[in-house]
This record gives C-alpha cells, sequence and structure tokens, in this order.
DNA sequence: CATGAATGAGTCTTCATTCAT
DNA sequence: CATGAATGAAGACTCATTCAT
C-alpha cells in the first residue's frame, strides 16, 4: 500500500496525471492492477493520498526547520537560507508533482479546505519565527509570513522545474532569494506607503517616503 | 484558424488538457473537428501554437509596460506596482492555461528553447529599465532582472489560481510583492555577503545577528 | 443505428444482458466499438432503446390485431386463437430478450412508466373489444382485458422460452389456452361469488353460489 | 453451508446474479471468500444449488397442498384459492429470484431435465388431485393439470414482480385467476372444438360465433 | 478447514485521428 | 477546403478465483 504510493509519485512524476495511469503504477508498485484497487477505490484517491502525504511532509519539515531555528539561535539570513536551500532540495527530487497533484487532480472540497488550513498554518509559524528577530520591521507579521511561505514556495519549485543554470547557478539563486526576503523583512518600507493614496500625495507634493528621486 | 486557439484556450482553462477534447474545441471554434485538423496536425500541436502566442503576449507586455515607464518616468515603485498588477490580472483570466501548456504538455525541444530565450530576454530587458533607476543596488543587474521576473511571474500565478483572499486581499497582495521587489532592488544587501564563506567568518568572527555589514 | 439495435436484440437473446458486450453488439452489427458509442451512450441506453422498441411493436400489434377482429367479424374464439398464436410466434423468435429487458437492465422511471401504461392501454383495448361479444359475460371487463392480456403474455412467453413439446405439442398448448379464456369470458362466474364471505356462507349452507353442482 | 445459500438468495434477489458477487454473498453469510469456495466450486454451482433447492421446496409445498386438498375435502374453488394465493406469496418474498435463476443462469443439462421432470410431476400431481372433483370436465386431465400448474406459476410471478395494484388489487387478482382457472376446469368446451377442423366447418355452415353452448 | 490478499482477464467507455464525400 | 461518421487503441475499473498462511 506504501509502494504503491511511492509508485505512484514517480509514475506521475514521469508521466503526468493522465497519462500516469493505474496500470503503470501497479506495474512499477510490483502488485497487479487488481491488488491497486483493493486499496485505493479510485485513481484520484491515490492523488488525494499523495497529496496530503505531501501536506503532511512539508509540515513536518516547516516545524523542524522552525525548531532548529528556535534551538540553534541562528541568524535570520541563516534561517532563511536553510529554509530556501531545503524547499529546493525537496522540489529538485520530484520537481512536477507537486504541480500536478495541485493543479491536474480535481481535489474534493475536503482537500481543497486541508491545503488552504496547511498554507495559513505554515504561514502563522513562520510569523511565529520572524518576531524573534528583532531585526525585522514588517509590521503585519501574518502577511509577512504569508509572503515568505508563497515566495519561497513559488520560486524554488519553479526554479526546479525548470533551471535554466546557464545564467544562474544553484546556489546563486538560493543566495538571490534570501537576499530578497531578508531585504523585505527588514526594510523600513511598508505596504501603506504604497497605496494609492499614498502614492498620490507622495507624487504631487511631500516626498521622504523612500523611492523614487 | 484563430478562433480555434480562442477557443482551444477556452476549454483548456475549463477543462484542463486531457479532458479539452479536440471535438470540444472545435465545437467551441464553430467548425467541424475536420476543419479542426486541416489546420493542426494533432492537439499537441493546439497546445504548441497557443503556447508561442502565449510567449509572443507576454513579451509584448513586458515590453509595452517597459516602454511606458520608460516615458512617463514613473517612480520605481510606480513601475513594478503597473507589471505586477499587470501580471496579476493577465492570471487572473485564466489561472490554469499557463501551467496546463508549460506543465502538461509534451513540448518539442524548440519550443522549450523559445522558452528559456524568452525568459532571459525578458530578464534582460527587465534589467535594463532597472538600470535607469539609480536607487537600485543590486550590482549583478542580470540577476535582479530574472530575479523581478521570476517572483511576479509565480508569484502573482500562485495567488491567481489559488487565491485566500479572506487572508490577504488582492489589493494587499500586490502591495507586499511591490515592497518586497522595492525592499530587494534598494538594499544594499548583496547575495555575496551570504555566501558559505561570508557566513563561516561572520558566525565565528563578530556576531549580532547576520545579515548586511 | 438501426443495425445496432438489431445486432443488440441478437446478442442479449443469445447472451443475456451481462455478457452481452458492447464490443459484441458492435462486432455484429458490423461497426466499431466507437461507432457503436457514437449512437448511444451507453450500454443500458441500447436496452432501453431496444425495450422502447419492443413496446411499440407490441402495441402495434395488439392495435393491428384489434382493427383485424372488429373488420372481419371473427367470432371469439376464432380472434382469441389468433391472439395467441401471434404472441407465441412472437416470443418464439426471441424467448428470452423480453425478460431480460424488463428484469435485467436498470430501468429509468421514464421508461418503467411508460411500460405500466402500455400494460394498461393494452388492458383497456382488449377489454373494448370483448364488449363487442355479446356471449362475454365478464361484469367488470377493464379487469377481463387486464386478465387476457397478462395471461397470453405470460403463458406463451413462459412457453415459448421452455418450451416440453414432447408433453404438450403447441398448437395443443394454444388450444388449451383459448379454451382457458373462452371459458373464463364466457362463464356466469364472477370473482365476488369467490370472495371469503361468500365463500363462507356457501360452505356452511345455502348454495345456488355459482360454480360446482 | 446453508448460511452461504440462503445469503446467496438474499443477495441475487436485491442485486441480480451480475451484480450479486462471490464477495458479496460471502460477506452477507458472514464468512469469508475462501470458506465459500471449499464449499461451492463457482459462483455458477451457487445458483444451480439454489434452483435445486427451490426445485424441492416447490414440489414440497404442491404436495403438501395437494395433501391438505385431499384431507379437508376442499371444493375446487377453495382449492385453487389456496393454491394460487400460496404461490402469490412465495412469489411476493423474493419476486426476482426464480426468474434469475431461470433466466440469468447457464445451467447443465442435468439441472435443466430436472426442471423438466419436476414441472411434469407437478402437472401430474395436480392432474390427480383435479380427477377427485367430479365438476371438472377436461377430457385431458394430463393436459389440464400442466395447463393450471403454469398458469398459476407464470400469473403469479408476473404479478408480484410488476404489481399493478392501483389498477388491480391483489385479492381482486387472486379471484380472478381462480375464476379463470374453475371456469376453464368445469366448462364442456374442448380443445378438440377449436381444432382447424372444426373451426372450418363451424366459419362455413352453422353459424353464430362459435365457442359455448 | 478458514482466511483474505493477490491476481489478471475482461468490461465499458473515451477520444485523437482519418478519409470518403 | 469543409464535413462528420467511423475507427480502434488504450484506460479505469470489476470480480471470479486461487493459494500461502
Amino acid at each position: 500500500m506504501n509502494a504503491i504510493i511511492t509508485a505512484a509519485a514517480q509514475v506521475f512524476e514521469t508521466h503526468g496525471y493522465a497519462a500516469g495511469t493505474t496500470n503503470r503504477i501497479a506495474e512499477r508498485a510490483g502488485v497487479s492492477i487488481g491488488t491497486l484497487y483493493q486499496y485505493f477505490p479510485s485513481k484520484d484517491s491515490i492523488a488525494v493520498a499523495l497529496l496530503e502525504q505531501h501536506i503532511a511532509e512539508t509540515d513536518h519539515r516547516l516545524h523542524e526547520w522552525v525548531g532548529h531555528m528556535v534551538v540553534e539561535q541562528h541568524g535570520l539570513c541563516e534561517s532563511l537560507h536553510d529554509y530556501v536551500t531545503g524547499m529546493l532540495e525537496m522540489h529538485y527530487g520530484q520537481p512536477r508533482l507537486q504541480h500536478i497533484l495541485l493543479e491536474e487532480t480535481p481535489l474534493p472540497e475536503r482537500v481543497h479546505q486541508a491545503l488552504l488550513e496547511a498554507e495559513r498554518h505554515a504561514a502563522k509559524t513562520v510569523a511565529g519565527l520572524l518576531r524573534l528577530y528583532p531585526e525585522v520591521r514588517r509590521t503585519d507579521m501574518a502577511h509577512a509570513g504569508f509572503m515568505v511561505v508563497q515566495t519561497v514556495e513559488s520560486l524554488t519549485h519553479r526554479f526546479a522545474a525548470h533551471p535554466d543554470e546557464q545564467f544562474i547557478a544553484r546556489t546563486d539563486f538560493v543566495d538571490e532569494v534570501v537576499t530578497m526576503l531578508v531585504a523585505y523583512l527588514t526594510c523600513e518600507l511598508n505596504a501603506t506607503d504604497l497605496s494609492s493614496e499614498q502614492r498620490f500625495r507622495r507624487d504631487h507634493g511631500d516626498s521622504h517616503a523612500g523611492d523614487n528621486d
């Protein structure tokens, strides 16, 4: 039953969801098609199981990482570097799988909710970690946590899926991402400074905001 | 023939690639299935045409945007705000399509190369724009351009596809992204400051937290 | 499309519903399985079409028969003989099919209603015919029509499906059925004479009810 | 082992033969699928056992009924009423089962013969009973017995399977059937009166219809 | 003898693609 | 060039049956 999930992960990763046939999965798992259907009522259910495992794993990794950071008293930069590196490595192993599960699978509402919940939870967890760093200047920590999670998730995934290593090396990419996050977290800028009103006033009179001349 | 491409975009967006049958596309385009195959040799070729159009359009939008920015002398913040908003709107219209074309379609090598080329070109174009802003502190403008393009692309796509507007409003999201980009571009940090060597020295010599000099 | 229905009738007749595979039907009809599904959305729908055709045909035959009887002024016995013979012949051709369609197929409610309606209509039609014969003694013609239809239907079907011609020849069987029907229709007995009350009184005192001496 | 047969009867009745899976039967019987196959070599063999039990039971009921009738000296009408009611009740309990066993199961020749034999035996038994009633006018008692058995069997089964109680109540139906049988048995008509020859002469010599005296 | 996980042949059904008109 | 009926390979899924424990 675990062999089937593992096999499914490999097959979906290689062929995509549509072309990842249940027969192929069964074959790869070393069981007959009948056995596969003894454990999973449908192809979709395999994808769902896979996704739930993925969610749990991501959650676990995140908490593990946060634990480390808190215990080891790493600096912000250090922490983020670890995080980004970890996520990038995770995605390198199966660059397509996550998106396949998220985009090509008809998810039952329950799973959809679990996903949202997991993302919010991750954002909150990261926000909690960020609060430990005095140099972080974000006023809305919840949003900051959200942004960090989303940025790392989407950028590492994208790079893992379609790396252009001739243009930018993997380590350089990680450094740039970390730089961006550190800059974002520690700068004095606030989103409200950019609100339309603000921009209007700034553009037509008083200045000292903090961007253009 | 253009009707077919348009129809395909709608059908793929609605049903996904696998369930987006050629018959449905033909029907939506108001032509017979036979006619469809007179213009496209295969289903994949439709996706490829769609992707090529998508690449061209994205490229076009980017250049148009850069042109505007240069002419209108907007501030950096303003510029990025426009960019992010534009991309988000674009993805909102067809949140699934891009992923479908990029991930669910077996792309011929030629198209794959074109994609890479387009991304590099976009990075270079943005880099050129960034050079016009004296407040930008990045030393490697090429990488900075790349990061901006990738970040905007992936974050807006992700948000458009799975928005969690109860947690963060669309406008707030845009503001956060812009903040992050502006912070990244204007801060004095440099990726090299984060290189392993640097970090090692820092961790074992001078201390308090650990980012910039 | 008509070839498919015909083929289906033969295949179901020969193999039953479960073993009457769509591939076999298609093959017998001389078309590909794809073509079959261009005309019928599912296996069940073929059975439904077949049943609807059967209902219509039965109805048509009944009316034709009634027409004949009225025009040709045949005697009651004659009429029934024709009817029974006709139904028996009809069932001999495909003794299993009717029951397969009625019992082995998951009928949509619509068809179920149509069936009931058709049976009631047949009963009413026969009742109308019976009224033309002065020798018919039934008081409740509606029920009499119903009984005639049901008896002929079920007895001929049963005999056609499992004939025991060594025990009773086909023509003898028809004659017995006709005898039974004529006796039923022309005798002075009435169902009410058999009601429990009646029977009680009869069995315990006064007689002259109306059956045995 | 008897639990299995009982379970099979329920499962077949509820789901039909094709959808009545051996696993469902085993589950219902409270045994494992392996145990089921320890007692029955195949699914078909279960149906055969079921049918044989059904035949035996029907036979038993018939004899019991005949015994009662002989002992209690009931009138013909009474007797038939009992018979019809009994059969109707029997079929009401499992309206589909009999047909399933007879029509959907590939019976080995041996069982087929046993069935024929049972039916002939039943006909003979009923014929014997009928001979006890002086009011019975049939000349060919064997055929008369056959007709009674067939008529009751097929009419009650049909009514139990698809009752149209809005049109005719169950008790009324029983009464009509009994009326028909009594009329058939006691009338002076004989099948030979209906033979083609007879009819020909009648139609061309003496006239006014041509059935009862 | 009982168990039930494993098997895989066989079903229904879909859909990209062709080709005669 | 347009049409759309026809094709058939391929996929998801079922279920009677076996056999090691």
